[in-house]
DNA sequence: TAAAAAATTCATTGATCGTTGAATTTTATA
DNA sequence: TATAAAATTCAACGATCAATGAATTTTTTA
């Protein structure tokens, strides 16, 4: 049997998406992702073609997960809301709070994709294509629902809005450090459940600081 | 004389400037640098040491002038404003105006820099401890200003905030493109007028949501 | 102008890179 | 169980990589 039981076209993908997370793209090789998921260095390019077709399947193998829970949490919350639709914070929260209950439990392969896909949002490299490919149908759904919860917004303004939600939202789920060496350990980059509780509310105060009214 | 007026040594770190914001650290070769500059392969060595000096001194190149002019900012908007100390909106714009007064003027090379500063700041492997060394310390001075003038807020609220508005600033100067797709043109990732002007009121008021009261 | 120092070029080292064709083993099919 | 298909391994290709010691040119110094 093989070295460990999970199937070996799992275990290129977990281990790519690691190594990707903490090195990008360029950083890492073929080699290196056949050494950590201890498989023969031809095997990833027989499952996805080349080493980029391996970086396309880390990105999309949770990005389908993670559209559908969003999609979902969408929904529940325009069902919870009253005739009047939901509030912003409600909008705001149906969007943000999938990726807690994804990254708070110990699954460190979510962490990984998270500090991956915040490492490609802000690359000019892969940021406009892979995003747009990747979250633009749903990310719209998310704006059309803002659209009504705001109707006097000038749409540039909302779109702007959204742009440096995800610019937050991204820099927290990199994990740098950065938050912790600045605070001197008051905030901690891993606690994700205050970054969350923070987020919600100060994103939604610059949604209606722009465009309500 | 040289292929170029301008010395090598700057030749060199404007190709890698170029280079690293596009591609990032290890997806530029010292070859293309050297080919990019018109110079020699063995004189980015000489100059820098190796390839991360050569990383190392295009980050501190520019650092030094935009920390001396965010400190003057700093220092100009204390003075301007009553014995009450600087509004949020005013510390939060003297944070952020000298980016548009370098980035906004035809100067690529400024715009190179900041779109390499977006790609650290969200990288696992560089974000914390480069960020760290290059901005830390006129950060801290940032933070106590608006500590004045935010009396009651928690230290640690204080601290996400200022994550979120560096995430927002960060993928807004990354220059992705993701916005010109997502609104289909509505708004425009180039216009850093447009983008400067909301800034600063959606994080000002995400500032006062949290930390006011 | 002579000597010293700095800047630049040249040529090469050994290592690592992504990819691939062919051979082998394992699994699924009939 | 025989056969086809899928998965995996092996060995190697040519290309490119960062770095460096030695030689040469340019600039500075005295």
């Amino acid at each position: 049997m093989a070295p460990t039981k999970t199937k070996r076209k799992d275990r290129i993908l977990d281990a790519a998406e690691a190594l990707f997370a903490k090195h990008g793209f360029e950083g890492v090789s073929m080699r290196k992702v056949a050494e950590t998921a201890d498989v023969d260095l031809a095997l990833s390019s027989y499952h996805f073609g080349n080493k980029r077709g391996l970086f396309d399947a880390v990105l999309l193998r949770r990005a389908e997960v993670l559209n559908e829970t969003r999609l979902a949490a969408l929904e529940r919350c325009k069902t919870e809301a009253g005739e009047d639709g939901p509030t912003v914070e409600a909008i705001i929260n149906a969007f943000l709070e999938p990726l807690l209950a994804h990254g708070y439990q110990e699954d460190e392969g979510w962490r990984h994709y998270f500090e991956l896909v915040a490492q490609v949002n802000s690359s000019f490299e892969w940021g406009g294509q892979l995003m747009t490919k990747y979250f633009d149908p749903l990310v719209r759904k998310f704006m059309e629902a803002l659209k009504e919860a705001l109707p006097n917004a000038d749409p540039a303004d909302l779109y702007w809005c959204y742009h440096f939600l995800s610019g937050a939202l991204t820099l927290t789920f990199a994990h740098t450090g950065r938050i912790d060496q600045l605070s001197e350990g008051v905030a901690k980059s891993e606690d994700m459940v205050a970054a969350y509780e923070r987020m919600v509310p100060f994103v939604a105060a610059g949604f209606k600081r722009l465009c309500e009214k």
